[in-house]
DNA sequence: GGTATTATTTCGCGACACAAAATATTCCTG
DNA sequence: CAGGAATATTTTGTGTCGCGAAATAATACC
C-alpha cells in the first residue's frame, strides 16, 4: 500500500488535487510537530529546548568550549555561557578550564548528565527511525528524494553538524537589536 | 533526476546507502532553514518571530480576539498580551472593546500593519510556493504523498488552522513550572 | 439580586538572546 | 622580555518570551 491517503476521501477524484496546498500543509504539521515534541520532552524532564539542545550537541560531539558549543547550535556565547550556568545548576555538565591555555573552558557531560539524556532518547527521533526502518527500502528511497527535493526548493543552506532535530536556533543574522525569540523550554 | 546523491559518492555501490540518514537530514535542514529564515524576516523588519506570527494570524483570519489568537498560535493568552501591547506600541495592529460584550477585545491590522505584511510576504514560502508550481504535476504528486508519510511517521497532530510556515509555537502542556524561555528578538 | 462564567490584563518569575564591555590569558612583534 | 594585538569567556544591561495565578471587568444564569 505505496499509497498514502491524501487529504481528501478518493484518490484521484476532484477537479485538482491541490498537492501543493497539501505540500505546504504537511510541511507546517511536521514543523510544529517537531517544535511541540520538543518543548514537552524538555519540560517533562525539567529542562529548557536549549538547554536540551546544547545538552545533546555536548553529547554528540563530547567535550568542547563553550564557543564551540555556540558556533554549532548557532547562539551567542553570552547566550552559551547562561545556559550552561543553568544546566551545571543542576549538574548535569561541568566546567573546567583547559591546562595548556588556561584561557579555555572545556565543558562535558557529567553522568547525570550522560544518565538523563539516555532517558530522554527514545521519542520523536527514535521512533521516527524505527518506523522508518519498516518500511521498504524503496519506500525511503522515495522519501528522502522528496525530503531532498525540498531542501533543494528551500535553498536549504548546508549545515555540516546540525543540532539534533529540534527548533533550536538561528545560525546568523549577527546584526544590531536585541535579541529576538527563541522559544523556551 | 530523482536520483538523489546519496551521502557517500556512489549511488549504492556501498554495503547499503543509508536513506534514513538522507531523510534525517534533510529534515533537519528544513526545520533549520524555516526558522532561520522566520528570524530574519522578523528582525529585518524590527519585529520578532513571535510578534510576525501573531500579525500573519491576524491577517489570515480577520480581527478577532486575543482569546482566538491564543489558541491559534497556541500560546497562553498572557503571552498574547505582552505580544499585542508591543504590535500596539508600533502602530500595527489595533484594539477595540466591543459594543455588545465589552469583555471581549477586538485585534484588527492597521494601514501600517497590513502596508507591513505586504513587504514581508515573499520571503521563503512565496518563493518556495513559486518554485512548486514550475514542477510538473507529477513530481508535486510523489512530494506530497512522501510528506504525508513522513507526517504519519511522527504522528502529527491535526492542526485545523495551523500557524504560517513558521516555528511559532508550542499547543499545550500547560503543566507545571516557571516559564521557559522566550526569547526577544 | 447574587453567584458562576468568560475574556483579558496584571503581576511575578525565570529563561532566553544579544551587544558591548570587562576579564583573563596567550600570541606576536620589536 | 616588555607591550600591544588577538582570543576565549564572562559580566552587564536591556528587551522579549512564556507562563501560572490573581485581579478586573462584564455577561449569563438561576
Amino acid at each position: 500500500m505505496p499509497r498514502p491517503r491524501a487529504t481528501t476521501p478518493g484518490s484521484r477524484a476532484l477537479p485538482q488535487s491541490d498537492h501543493g496546498r497539501d505540500i505546504l500543509r504537511s510541511l507546517r504539521r511536521i514543523l510544529r510537530t517537531v517544535d511541540l515534541h520538543g518543548r514537552r520532552l524538555a519540560q517533562h524532564h525539567g529542562l529548557t529546548g536549549p538547554q536540551l539542545v546544547c545538552l545533546r550537541e555536548i553529547h554528540r560531539s563530547g567535550p568542547l568550549n563553550p564557543g564551540q558549543l555556540a558556533r554549532s547550535v548557532a547562539m551567542s556565547p553570552a547566550t552559551i555561557t547562561g545556559i550552561l550556568d543553568r544546566l551545571e545548576g543542576h549538574g548535569l555538565v561541568a566546567r573546567r578550564r583547559r591546562n595548556r591555555d588556561k584561557r579555555q573552558v572545556l565543558v562535558q557531560l557529567t553522568d547525570r548528565g550522560a544518565e538523563l539524556l539516555g532517558q530522554v532518547a527514545p521519542p520523536l527521533q527514535e521512533r521516527f527511525e524505527e518506523r522508518l526502518e519498516a518500511l521498504d527500502p524503496e519506500q525511503r528511497r522515495r522519501i528522502a528524494a522528496a525530503l531532498e527535493q525540498v531542501v533543494a526548493l528551500m535553498d536549504a543552506e548546508d549545515l555540516d553538524a546540525a543540532p539534533l532535530l529540534e527548533s533550536g536556533a538561528a545560525t546568523a543574522a549577527p546584526t544590531r537589536g536585541p535579541g529576538h525569540g527563541g522559544a523556551g523550554h
